[in-house]
DNA sequence: CAATTCAATGACGTAGATGTCATTTTGTAT
DNA sequence: ATACAAAATGACATCTACGTCATTGAATTG
């Protein structure tokens, strides 16, 4: 998840980014209000966690900003201050969750990913068996270094197999799943799409060929690593 | 969800269709181990749930047939059945989980969602918001009544406007989310593009004209009912 | 109401996706 | 080794997606 941390005590800020990129997330650390407001209104963050206390612009502006401008990433508040009055305000002004300092980091990211589950669609956004990951907004398709766009059949088609990795699926039910075709119109589509995945997924000489292996006379799986 | 129901106890049926229909999954309702069978081959469902005691061809027998195949889809096995060298049997055999005789739907839902969970891609598979749902595989809308084909880009947009119902995104932010255009080219592309999903989504005169909603002088944004 | 600005729309060319078919390659059984 | 069947491949035609642009239409402001 890409994360947007406003923080300008460098302690604070170091403990964060270790425990959150440590956790598999991307993290954009920046130190004042004024850059911190830009970035959430741009928008390209999933969470944004905000420190109160800011150079420039105060944490309470930060948010007020964003929240006027309706901003779509929900923000988690950090603050010193404990106090219920203050904890109140910030989720009147549209806080998605609050947090007091001292914390646990374990702590924020159990915050994280709640908040960040409120957002539909959200979570929904990479499939991966292996080697080979697929990204079902995008269509992009990674199978070791190479990455690829898929069409709308070749993701299909590769996203049924995903399903169940190792099994071995017959052209007559990837026909049923991926075209939505349930008689035999003799053709060999499946066979086609799969050339087609391959290529589009052919990383030369180096391991392994290709995700997608045939077994002869029975269908197409995905290849157990 | 879709599942299968293998089940001849017209009591018990009724009862488990009535409970996970309620709890929004789809059932298919089969009285014999034969038709269950050649419906669980043919793993357009994404579990079956299996009774022991069945005429044509026994709950035993289809397991076993079924994972000879190396069948796709998970199966709980239902007995009245309780002791434990018969429940052993039924794992060994490959059942992805066992439930005794009596027992209440809540438990089978529990059951169903875990078992289910552990197929990858699977829980992945549509998000929607109000009338508006999108089919992350198959790039399927609908809106109402009316369903589309979604292009690429077009899916892309409208899963971005879903991510926040009622948020208004600028057309700089979706360019850069769905285009990954970083700077202002001058384009109408994105107007372009919303106008497509709402010729694809038209339902003519009948109530909402379209999930998108324009802002003057703002962007777009999904329309709140 | 007129002027202005922003949004909606339609048309068009290019590039990519999709399905068909003929041909070559590969695997299996005799 | 040979014959057969299945799978892989390449080439092709057609349809769709995509981005650009010019034009029409609608909302806002003075």
């Amino acid at each position: 998840m890409k994360i947007l941390l406003i923080e300008d005590e460098y302690k604070i800020a170091e403990f964060v980014i270790k425990g959150l990129t440590g956790a598999g997330h991307q993290v954009t650390h920046v130190e004042d209000g004024e850059k911190g407001l830009a970035l959430i209104l741009e928008a390209v963050h999933d969470v944004a966690i905000l420190d109160l206390m800011l150079p420039k612009l105060s944490g309470f502006d930060v948010l007020q900003q964003a929240k006027a401008a309706a901003t779509a990433i929900p923000i988690i508040i950090l603050s010193a201050k404990v106090d219920l009055p203050d904890r109140l305000k910030g989720f009147e002004m549209g806080a998605d969750d609050y947090l007091p300092k001292p914390f646990f980091v374990e702590e924020l990211l159990a915050r994280i990913t709640l908040v960040s589950k409120r957002h539909k669609a959200e979570e929904i956004r990479e499939i991966s068996v292996g080697h080979l990951s697929l990204d079902v907004v995008t269509h992009q398709a990674k199978w070791f270094d190479v990455t690829a766009l898929l069409s709308q059949r070749e993701f299909s088609l590769l996203a049924y197999l995903m399903r169940s990795p190792g099994h071995i699926y017959s052209r007559q039910q990837i026909l049923k799943h991926v075209w939505e075709i349930h008689f035999d119109p003799e053709t060999n589509l499946v066979d086609v799409c799969v050339r087609r995945i391959k290529r589009k997924l052919d990383r030369g000489l180096r391991g392994q060929p290709s995700p997608i292996e045939s077994v002869r006379g029975v269908g197409y799986r995905l290849r157990l690593e």
